[in-house]
DNA sequence: CGTGTTATTGACCAACATCAAACTTAGTGG
DNA sequence: CCACTAAGTTTGATGTTGGTCAATAACACG
């Protein structure tokens, strides 16, 4: 699993986040630590990318938590997803060429900064790497998938507590919990426009999950008490997150 | 545009909708001309794929009118997508290889089954089309970004004129419109299920749309009276569709 | 013609939003 | 090390969008 190329520590990223989604072979490992990219660190709340611009680079995170996100007419805000170290937020800019949200950066942020024209040789010259960004950003849309049902259909309850294994999955198998443990750095307005809910019912139910001894959270860590008793709670099934190689601690 | 290759109509389908998002050219469209398939027909309500499994084969839907969705525990239905003739709704099951969700269809409806192994080599050889795909899989996720911008964050009334207008502009891309006029051949049920709304509430915000004279709809059929009052209410912008040739009638 | 969806209407209700204020925490600069 | 500030969290009171239930009316189809 650990590659014995040596490759730095954001290539090692990418290579780990890519390799929980799928299988690479040397080959492919090789060439993506051969990736040109230069680091870059943002500030908390800046934008990596904006609504409307046509990037010709991606990043790639390194370190930090990240969301993607649109301001409406009217002042509210919808976030789209959240990516942790390994993703490429903003990969798709590859084929869709501006914009049409943006995404931002919850903590300081580290990323790495790759050229579309780098990306573009990789996929030519090596299909299985081809076939694994296209298999991520699915993974991608089975997510939103999983958001638009809880939004729809579910209690705020339950979108929560859904939101929670998700991001403790994610988390875990990018090797980034500590047990049950896990990093949460976003705000309670941050979660509510994630799941389409307000900061004052987001607290509210929050509460609830800690009075039923689910979690417990301290600072921005997240602490699961009852894993199973979560998954009921967010009528959660993994299987949407297609992960196929998880440490499990 | 009409490609000088003769190729059945559902081929055709297959390439207008290509063309719609992305230049192609003679030689993808010979080749997308040659893919192997055969037509299926499948009565309104029945299933083309369904969640938990992992098909060989694509289907492209020629006529007809096809959702995708899931079953929630607790009985609710959510609706992720609408699919029109061209789209080949299950492409994602090339990558994922499990269905975590499951698509039906609306209408009586006609598809072309196209195997994996006939898409693998395409896309193989053939870095255009693959680059096709892949960016329709984006279109889509961009439109489920757009739902859940709705969902999450907008009211009832705009919520479904957005889908109104999204309907219908994919609709008319395809040459599927006359005039303002659409076909959506769906009922209030399922646009609930698509918009996180019930039935009954989405028959009292269609009849203030008609009150206030943006739609009119006989049967099936949807009239747009006043096209920019109906993206006004939907808070509407059609980039996210990425739609690049319109015939616009 | 029945018979089974779909559309429509009305009465009532609940989940969650909004507003406003107090409290806590983390960061900042003197 | 301590005010001072800004942001986030918590609490309570009140409001509203949209859900649920139930009944009737319109259709579509065999």
């Amino acid at each position: 699993m650990t590659p014995a190329i040596d490759a730095s520590p954001h290539h090692q990223r990418l290579i780990r986040k890519l390799e929980s989604i799928c299988d690479l072979g040397p080959t492919e490992v090789r060439a993506l630590a051969a990736l040109p990219m230069y680091l870059k660190d943002v500030a908390e709340n800046a934008d990596l990318v904006s609504q409307g611009e046509a990037p010709v680079e991606s990043c790639l995170v390194v370190e930090g938590f990240v969301c993607r996100y649109q301001l409406l007419k009217g002042g509210g805000r919808q976030i789209f997803s959240f990516h942790l170290p390994g993703d490429i937020p903003d990969l798709q800019s590859l084929h869709l060429h501006v914009m049409d949200h943006s995404i931002t950066a919850l903590t300081p942020t580290r990323v790495a900064m790759i050229p579309h024209a780098a990306l573009q040789d990789l996929i030519r010259d090596h299909p299985v790497v081809a076939a694994a960004f296209w298999r991520d950003t699915l993974v991608e849309s089975a997510v939103y998938r999983a958001w638009l049902a809880g939004i729809g259909r579910r209690t705020a309850r339950a979108r929560i507590a859904h939101l929670l294994c998700e991001v403790y999955l994610r988390a875990r198998s990018l090797g980034l919990t500590r047990g049950r443990r896990f990093d949460l750095p976003i705000t309670q307005p941050e979660l509510g426009d994630s799941l389409g809910l307000s900061a004052v019912h987001v607290n509210r139910v929050l509460q609830e999950l800690r009075r039923e001894e689910l979690i417990t959270s301290e600072g921005r860590y997240i602490n699961i008490l009852d894993w199973h008793g979560l998954k009921r709670a967010g009528e959660f099934d993994a299987s949407y997150l297609h992960i196929m190689r998880d440490p499990a601690d």
